[in-house]
DNA sequence: ACTCGTGTTTGGTTGTTATCCAACAGTTCG
DNA sequence: CGAACTGTTGGATAACAACCAAACACGAGT
């Protein structure tokens, strides 16, 4: 039972296209939407699904499979490892601090105060968490182009 | 009079090192810590401080130049444009919101409660805030590895 | 067997990123 | 002038990112 997947690509972050990938996949298996067994979508899928070419999908999916997080199986897919496991609240924690501390620096560079820094991801939450649409659509992965 | 900058770059980040610099920049020129006339720092200067070639400094000071933010004078230095404009606070916080987007979707996908994300945020914001060292040290720009 | 969807592999092309080295040229000051 | 800064330019190398195309191999179903 593969949950819905959101996965989202933004080009003009400066981000290699499969690091995006791989980031995603692990943060849905950090917090334990992905779960071990769970199969994921296949290679071309996925390439087609996220209008991109097919060998980005590849190196994603063997890095991942390097990681231990995945398993590629010939002929039947891809899944998620049955030793890979979910975040623990700390470490969840650790993992997003990566991104807090870039939006620090940004904020900081631009001595916005913090409240208002705050009011802007409270909105950004917000956005994502309404955007519910697409739970119970016959697709399973939806591109969402960098949203600029 | 420069201000002292701080810049910070993340090799692990998968952002090209030029983009991090032209993106700091940037945010200084936005929130008005720069503002026109300024001199920053020079090609070879940015190079050995921040440990990196200095035709990647060109490469970020051609490119903020072809977009108006500085102005490179052969001899002199670069400085901020003179037609260099600070953001207003709307800008700065569509600004922001690209690094609040990608925040948003990492604690998403790991279902973090929002409350959480907007401690780790407020956490990294005061880290910064009291990283006032270097103030008075005759060290113009600080290097600070990704953290981690 | 056949077919379809799966992962696998190979080779090539294109463009970007970043490095290193070297030389040339403008500015300022002693 | 000469020294010490500054930006400018060119060539070369290496690694990486992403694309494209074609073929090969495994699994499950008909």
């Amino acid at each position: 039972m593969p949950p819905k997947l959101h996965l989202q690509l933004d080009e003009r972050s400066g981000v290699p296209v499969y690091r995006q990938m791989m980031d995603q996949f692990k943060y849905y298996v950090a917090g334990g939407v992905l779960r071990p067994g769970d199969q994921i979508p296949s290679i071309r899928e996925l390439a087609s699904a996220l209008q991109v070419n097919p060998t980005t999908v590849v190196k994603a999916y063997t890095e991942l499979e390097r990681s231990g997080l995945i398993e590629k199986r010939h002929g039947k897919g891809a899944f998620v490892a049955p030793n890979a496991r979910a975040f623990t609240q700390l470490e969840q924690e650790e993992a997003l601090r990566r991104s807090a501390k870039q939006l620090a620096v940004e904020a900081t560079q631009m001595q916005m105060p913090a409240p208002k820094v705050i009011t802007v991801v409270r909105e950004e939450l917000g956005a994502l968490h309404s955007d519910r649409s697409g739970e119970d659509v016959p697709v399973k992965f939806a591109v969402v182009g960098g949203g600029a």
